[in-house]
RNA sequence: CGGGGCGUAGCGCAGUUUGGUAGCGCGCUUGGUUCGGGACCAAGAGGCCGCAGGUUCGAAUCCUGUCGCCCCGACCA
């Protein structure tokens, strides 16, 4: 007698949701935790991930002007001063450098949060002309910011992002800037990431520390809780005057350039956690996922099997990135579980009973549906196949979104809806008045995630003081 | 920063109340049989019980200190 062998599961989501969320992390083979508190180890599955995700953006990037530089790790203390309201909001959670070896800095060093300060002090070097701008540069890197509470990808002490910095003649160009990156993360995270978002600006309370506007992409999670996805600054001359960068303008006279910043980070994996995976672990979008097919061979004993499987390899590998798993150690249901889990968008089956009828199975990820596909249209079907995941997975996470978001017309309608965790974003009305919005967070526990650049208005008056009110916001719980 | 939980084999845990020299499951290695939803048999390897002190003939177990991790809050662009 043998006791059965326990699986390893997966948390259920409904259960447990942060749970859920940390086993699929681990068991997908992301990342895993490190010594350092809020540092990860990020496996290969999860590197590759962000790799495909930067590629990705980085054509954008490209296709929009922008060029890469690399800038130091470290900030001077007093660069980092130069901007009152950017270093009030993040000397906080800032890791200082104190020590050279065994000798005591004369002046201490910060480990970039963001690199802003680099920027402007890299840009004053750099800028004398208007025939100089725009300046339009990104940067890869990793920063580190002290959080006290620290979740894989969501919020980790040291994260991996991108970061624009760019430079330009006037206000207006600095604006169509801002706007331009935030329709490229818009559309990166729909037609990429199959992740809806709701585009639109932050309020005065939630912006970025310095800027004038902060521009938004929020997401809907599974548990009902919002995500900022990416976002991107108008910074207008208030950095360029604080760190002192002048150009001479087109009339010979000494102006101050305008600025903009956008970013995107590992947190967006995060995101497409916990848009598209379910109880069976992770789901990728197609676009991004390390492996897009996996093929698992039955009996692996028959020769003709492992021939077969074999030449499927090679005829997907032109089309996609295809793996074939003929590990003999694993049986085939072990694998099923495991590519699950892994989020692999489309698994091939193919044993005896296919190769009789020159067939194979094919089983979405997204839906669970097989389809038996003819062996000699793979070539057309997989691609076909990738395309309806991806479309799937978009088109779920738009429903789920739409009907969990509920919009609320008085305070105490805005309490009880928020007061249901699963309850999704809520749309509400209001004044402009930043005594409402900490009141709402105060009595309904919501914070304002973005006013959208499209406005449904549903009343005219706030929801909160009931004075006339023209703006509606989607307001909810925040990661 | 407040509240809670946990550090024993790679992972998950038992053993701690009542001190006697460490065990289970999974995983791993080797060989064989299997293979359409986490297969089975056999043999094997693997641990200064988080760290530092103390009590004791003897400490995973009792005492003191310390470090770390996780969860929930508060905080956070």
């Amino acid at each position: 007698m043998t006791t059965k062998k326990r699986v390893e599961s997966i948390t259920d989501m409904d259960v447990d949701f942060s749970k859920w969320y940390t086993d699929v992390v681990l068991k997908a083979q992301l990342a895993a935790y490190s010594g350092v508190r809020g540092c990860m180890y990020i496996h290969p599955y999860g590197t590759a991930l962000w790799e495909n995700i930067r590629t990705e953006l980085d054509i954008r990037f490209r296709a929009t002007g922008h060029e890469n530089v690399m800038l130091p790790m470290f900030i001077p203390e007093s660069l980092l001063q130069k901007e009152a309201d950017h270093v009030e909001g993040f000397a906080p959670e800032v890791a200082w450098v104190t020590h050279g070896g065994n000798e005591k800095l004369t002046e201490r060093l910060c480990v970039r949060p963001t690199s802003e300060a680099l920027f402007c002090d890299y840009y004053k070097g750099v800028i004398h002309s208007y025939r100089d701008l725009p300046k339009l540069y990104n940067q890869w890197c990793s920063v580190v910011r002290w959080e006290k509470t620290t979740r894989p990808f969501l919020r980790t002490a040291e994260f991996y992002w991108q970061e624009g910095h760019t430079m330009h003649e006037t206000a207006e160009d600095a604006m169509e800037e801002t706007e331009r990156m935030l329709n490229v993360y818009a559309e990166f995270c729909e037609k990429v990431l199959a992740i809806p978002v709701i585009k639109g600006r932050k309020t005065e309370k939630e912006k970025f520390a310095g800027a004038v506007a902060t521009y938004t992409i929020e997401a809907l999670m599974h548990d009902g809780k919002a995500l900022q996805a990416g976002t991107s600054h108008y910074f207008g001359d208030g950095f360029a005057r604080a760190f002192d960068i002048t150009f001479t303008g087109r009339d010979g006279t000494i102006k101050t350039p305008h600025q903009t910043s956008w970013g995107m980070s590992t947190r967006i994996i995060g995101g497409i956690i916990m848009t598209h995976g379910d109880n069976s672990g992770l789901v990728l979008p197609p676009i991004v996922a390390p492996i897009q097919v996996v093929i698992i061979p039955i009996a692996q004993n028959k020769p003709d099997v492992m021939e077969t499987t074999e030449k499927i390899r090679e005829r997907l590998a032109k089309i996609c990135r295809v793996i074939l798993d003929n590990d003999d150690a694993n049986s085939p249901g072990w694998k099923f579980s495991e590519y699950e889990m892994k989020g692999v968008p489309l698994r091939v089956e193919c044993g005896p009973r296919d190769i009789e009828k020159g067939t194979c199975v094919v089983v979405r990820r997204d839906n669970g549906e097989k389809i038996t596909v003819n062996m000699d249209c793979l070539e057309e079907q997989i691609p076909a196949l990738l395309q309806a995941v991806h479309e799937g997975l978009f088109l779920k996470a738009l429903k789920r979104r739409e009907e969990t978001t509920g919009s609320a017309a008085s305070m105490s309608e805005m309490v009880s809806l928020a007061a249901d965790i699963k309850g999704g974003l809520l749309k509400a009305m209001w004044c402009g008045d930043e005594a409402c919005e900490i009141k709402l967070k105060e009595e309904a526990g919501v914070t304002s995630r973005c006013i959208p650049f499209e406005q449904m208005p549903i009343s005219d008056v706030c929801v909160c003081c009931g004075k006339p009110a023209e703006q509606m916001l989607y307001w909810g719980k925040a990661y």
